[in-house]
This record gives C-alpha cells, structure tokens and sequence, in this order.
DNA sequence: TTATAAAGTCAATAATACTGACATATATTA
DNA sequence: TAATATATGTCAGTATTATTGACTTTATAA
C-alpha cells in the first residue's frame, strides 16, 4: 500500500515535469512576484516614515476588526517588542485606537481610527491595483491555480488559522 | 473609445469576481506562502550565521553561473555597500569565488567553490521540497496558472529581464 | 490570596538596508 | 598620451525591523 503510493507519487513527478530547475525557476517567480508585490506600498510608506512592519499591522487590524494585540502577534509571528515599537507610533499618530476588552479587561481590541482607514486605503488601492491587473492579464483558472497553490505553500498551520477563520 | 474599454473592464471584473474583499484575501495569502517559502531555508541558514541576503546571493550565483558583480546588484536591486557586506563573507568564507574577468580585467565573475555548492544544495533542497509538495497537491493545471499570475505581478521590467534571460 | 495571563516597557544586540565619500585598477575617448 | 569613465571595493554613519532578557502593571482565575 505505502510502496503502491509511492509510485503514484513518482508518476505524478513526471506529469508535471518537476524537474530541479523547474522547481528553481518556481522559486525565482516567487521572489521578484512578492518583491513587486511589496514595491508600491513601500513607495507610500517612506511618504510617512512607516514600513512594511506598519503596513501589515494597519493591513490586519483592518481585516480583523477589534483583534486582541495577541492575535495580531501570532498572525504576524513577531515578539511582543517588536510590534509594540509599531503599535505605538501608530497609536500616538492616531491611526489605531487600543480600546480596552469589555468582557476581559486585560485584553485590548485594536481598530483603525479614520486616518488609519484613510492610510489603509491608500496602500491596499495600491496593492490590489496590481493584482487586479495580474489577474486580469492571466484569466480566471489561472488565478484559481495560482489561490490553490499558494495554499498549499504556506505552513500548516498558517492554513488551518486562516481558512477557519473564513467561516 | 475610452467609455467603451472602461465597459468592458468592469464586465471582466465581474466575470473574474474581483471583489476587494477578494483582492484582500490574495494579498494575504501572498504574505502566509511567502512567509512558509521562506522559513526552511531560513532555518538553515541559522546553523551558518547566514541571512536571507547570503542565501539569495548564493542562489543567484548558483543559477547564474559566473555573474558580473554589477548583474548581480541588478538582479537583487540593492545598493553595492550591501552586497558588498554579504559577498565578502561569501569570499572569506570559501564559498564564493571571486574571478577577474578574461576580456574587461575591471570585472569580476561570481562562483560557488565546491562548498558553496554544498550550501545552495542545502537550501534549494528544503525550499524545493516545500514547492514540489504543493505543486503535486494542487495539480498541473494549478501550477500553470500560478506562474502565470506571479509572472503578471512582477515588475514589467523585471519580467523583461527574466524571460529574456532564458532565450 | 496566590498564581497566571495580557499588555506594555527598557536595554542591548543583530541583520539588512541606506547615503555619502573615497580608493584602485582598467578601459575608453579626446 | 592625458583626461575621463567604468567596475569594484571599502569606510563611516544611520535607519528599520527583528531578536533576547528582565521587569511592571493590571486583571482574571484557582
């Protein structure tokens, strides 16, 4: 049965012609997509004198509303340090509020403020601009593929957190 | 003329159900695989002292077998004070080797000694390893469509250089 | 009441990038 | 040949993002 897999598994290898370099040229496509995928909000952020690490905690607290400073830190896999230093200049410059948990009063639930929603539009337009575009120019079943093999990329874990949240 | 390519973007819109929600759930889930592609190898790099910068400095060398110093600050798109950093421990190190060139003598050409090419096999092999999972588990029909949105994503002018480069 | 949990802070350090200034060797051009 | 341009390398200073470790405050739970 394993040994019957297995074959399976090689065949399959020679259907998608998985070939080392094949598998490299993969891996170059990945790394100028995502660092163009990244270049137009950079280019907004210097404008303020944020960075990306400002950009994904402005992203997140927008897509989850009222999210506790925890999630956010293992959303982002970052020390508690590390995205405090970014919290609180976006806290101070009046993008994020920090409300106190009503039922936990431990707990913070963070939101954009309207200057935040403001500068979240601004680079996620930015953002989906070019996606919106990608998309466009490779068709709907590519832009499936692309969704289910990103998918599968990501670890575990990742994927098990992000698709229960969907539902 | 205008009026009428605008009419027919918004049909396509609605064919590809290009939401902004949906744009969003793109955006993410370009940042969950980019992070998961990039974490094995970033594991081994731990055990050498070595960052992301040396792994794609490597990489590159690797795939683009006696680069100029200039190409390669092309291809990275970072400042000569930064590679410098990182290719000088390459050198130091043993895994780099550093040939001056036989036309144009100011010129050096960029080698992985035998081992550098032990490390970048290191590398490629966790990174390949994680792809070649996801390419079998979303299919061919999938992997076609993913590299034809990461292609549309990059940088025109990044996407000129790369598939020139392959002719 | 004691222990645990959530959040916030200070200090020191590391990796990666930047700008600016300058040096050396080699090619090219006037 | 002399002046200029190019390719590479280096030094110094700075910024952003991350780390570890130690500690505080406030609030919940045992």
């Amino acid at each position: 049965m394993a040994d019957h897999n297995r074959v399976v598994t090689n065949s399959m290898d020679a259907m998608l012609f998985l070939t080392d370099d094949q598998l490299l040229q993969g891996i170059e496509l990945m790394y100028f997509a995502y660092k163009g995928f990244t270049s137009d909000p950079d280019l907004i952020l210097q404008n303020y004198s944020y960075g990306r690490a400002h950009h994904r905690a402005v992203h997140f607290i927008n897509r989850r509303k009222g999210l506790k400073v925890n999630d956010l830190l293992d959303i982002l896999g970052i020390t508690k340090q590390s995205l405090n230093r970014v919290l609180r200049q976006l806290i101070n410059d009046g993008l994020v509020e920090s409300r106190i948990g009503r039922q936990d009063k431990r707990e913070r639930n963070l939101y954009l403020t309207e200057d935040g929603k403001a500068l979240e539009c601004q680079l996620s337009d930015a953002q989906r601009k070019r996606m919106r575009a990608a998309y466009r120019a490779a068709g709907s079943d590519a832009v499936q593929g692309f969704r289910l093999v990103l998918e599968k990329i990501m670890d575990v874990e990742t994927r098990n957190r992000i698709t229960q949240d969907k539902e």
